[in-house]
Order: structure tokens, then C-alpha cells, then sequence
DNA sequence: AGCACTGTTTACAT
DNA sequence: TATGTAAACAGTGC
């Protein structure tokens, strides 16, 4: 189920496995992951293509190929799979790839939430979904003024929330958004607009912290989620909130809390999150 | 058994 | 327009 960290950690590890690589075959197990096209088109467009590079944008994978792009989002359960040969599908397998040196990569996805969508290059980032995204979260020109101006528009949104929404700001998901909130000593249902700028460059400062010592620590593995070589990441040790409900908070010692906010489960500390 | 929960996004109703 | 809810699906845990 990843958010930003885990995404990049799957490009790091596809980037050397696909780069150069010829495809093949395309075998589509289950048609429901692919958007955009029919499935034949699909297939008939990627058959002969190489593949560049591989690039991420957001939680959204990027494969480069000699024509276009191959747009994939894993959503909650979504994960690839390189082997240096050709190997049967598993449960859940739903895409696989062929290479004409004879490696594969498998799509498998429990839920079936994640998509794959081909574009060409002049369609990648002017047509939704990457249209819709706000600039990357290291942007320079992600600033607290503009951060809080766009959040001081929001009527009533949870500032919780408004993180999530990906077209204000990209990358953070469930835990990364508690854990963010946590550390800007933000309490996740104060009003988005009731932020001082002050208050919005700390929420700014701690995102970027926050992802970026998971990525380098390979993401969060707190259930399901692994690398494409099936490692888990180590974040998950690190967590101050997500996860911790009842547990003593690492900085006051007072339990750390669980509600709902927006439908997702919210951890915090009602001390140090005021 | 049945229900609530899960790391995401979006279509739809209000 | 903005915001909240349900839905897509499968599995796990209580």
C-alpha cells in the first residue's frame, strides 16, 4: 500500500531491471487493470516497445518507452515483480511482461485497485491523472506562502485531509500524513485554514523530512508491502503515531490516539498535537 | 458468522 | 465549487 517512499523504492529497484529492455509479450490475466485503451490496443501498442527508463511522479510509476509512456499507479495492493525468467503466474498475477531477453516482470494486485494506462508524450502531464497533481513535495517552488495561501482558501477542510489531497500536495498517504502532523505538533482536525505560515513551513519542513528518511530507509512495510525483490522497509520502526494507538508517546509518554477523519483511521497525540 | 479494518483514488450526491 | 461518502476488491482479525 504505498505512498511516495514506497513507490520511489520500487522505481530504484525497476529502473535497472527494465531499462534497455525490448518487450516481448504482454499477457493481460485480468483486463480490469488496464484504463484508457482496450486491452488488445493495449497490448498491440507495447509489443516491440523499449523501455527508456523508468521515472516516478508522485505515487504514479513512469515507464519510458521509445513511444510514450506506461502510467502506473499500485493504489493499496499493487506490486511488481522482476524474474530473470519466464515463470507461471501466481494468485493475483494480473499483467505479465516478457522481454525479449527472456526475463519477465509480474503485476500482482489482491484488490485490484491499481491501473496502467499508456500516453503519449504529449498527453503525460497535461491529461489527468498527472494533470491533476501539485508540484513534487523537494519542488523549490513548493514555498509556505504558497502552501498556505491555497489552504487558507479551504472552507472547512481538515488540514489532515487537505494534506491527502494529492492536487495540494503530492506524495504523503496515511501514515506519512500522521507522522508529519505529529512531528509539526499539528492537530490533524485543525481547520486547514486556520494555519499560521509559520505553522504551514513546519507542516512543509516535516513532510519533506518524513519522506525522505523513508525512502532511505526503503518505506514502511506494515502489513503487506514489499520491494520488488520481496524486502520490506524499515520506517515502520520509526513511527511515532501510525500504528502506536495505546502506546506511550515517544515525547510526553501520554497514549497515543485513534479516530476517524475523512473516512481514514487518524493517529495522533492529543498532548503534543493541540 | 459477520463486521470492521486496511498504506488509494475517484465517481457521485449534497 | 467544495466537501463528504461510497465504491472498486480481497484478505485479516476480532
Amino acid at each position: 500500500m504505498p505512498e511516495l517512499p514506497e513507490v520511489e523504492t520500487v522505481c530504484r529497484r525497476l529502473r535497472p531491471f527494465v531499462s534497455g529492455k525490448t518487450i516481448e509479450t504482454v499477457d493481460v490475466l485480468d483486463a480490469k487493470i488496464i484504463r484508457g485503451h482496450e486491452p488488445e490496443q493495449f497490448v498491440a501498442h507495447l509489443l516491440g516497445e523499449t523501455i527508456i527508463d523508468v521515472e516516478r511522479r508522485g505515487k504514479f510509476i513512469l515507464f519510458k518507452l521509445t513511444h510514450g509512456y506506461l502510467v502506473s499507479h499500485l493504489r493499496m495492493e499493487g506490486k511488481f515483480f522482476p524474474h530473470d525468467e519466464r515463470v507461471n503466474p501466481v494468485k493475483h498475477s494480473h499483467v505479465i511482461f516478457s522481454f525479449t531477453d527472456g526475463s519477465t516482470l509480474h503485476y500482482n494486485d489482491v484488490r485490484k485497485f491499481g491501473t496502467m494506462e499508456l500516453k503519449t508524450n504529449e498527453e503525460l502531464f497535461v491529461t489527468p491523472p498527472l494533470s491533476l497533481l501539485a508540484l513534487e513535495p523537494f519542488d523549490p517552488n513548493v514555498t509556505a506562502e504558497a502552501l498556505h495561501k491555497r489552504l487558507s482558501r479551504m472552507n472547512v477542510r481538515a488540514i489532515k485531509t487537505a494534506l491527502l489531497d494529492q492536487s495540494i500536495f503530492v506524495g504523503l498517504g496515511n501514515i506519512y500524513v500522521d507522522e508529519t502532523l505529529f512531528r509539526a505538533g499539528i492537530h490533524p482536525t485543525r481547520p486547514a485554514a486556520s494555519l499560521s505560515t509559520v505553522e504551514v513551513e513546519a507542516v512543509r519542513q516535516e513532510a519533506i523530512a518524513v519522506l525522505t528518511e523513508a525512502i532511505e530507509r526503503g518505506g514502511s512495510t506494515i502489513r503487506s508491502y514489499t520491494n520488488p525483490d520481496g524486502a520490506t522497509g524499515t520506517f515502520q520502526e520509526t513511527l511515532y503515531v501510525y500504528g502506536q494507538t495505546g502506546n506511550p508517546c515517544r515525547k510526553c509518554g501520554r497514549p497515543i490516539e485513534k479516530m476517524k477523519l475523512g473516512g481514514r483511521g487518524t493517529h495522533y497525540c492529543p498532548h503534543c498535537q493541540q
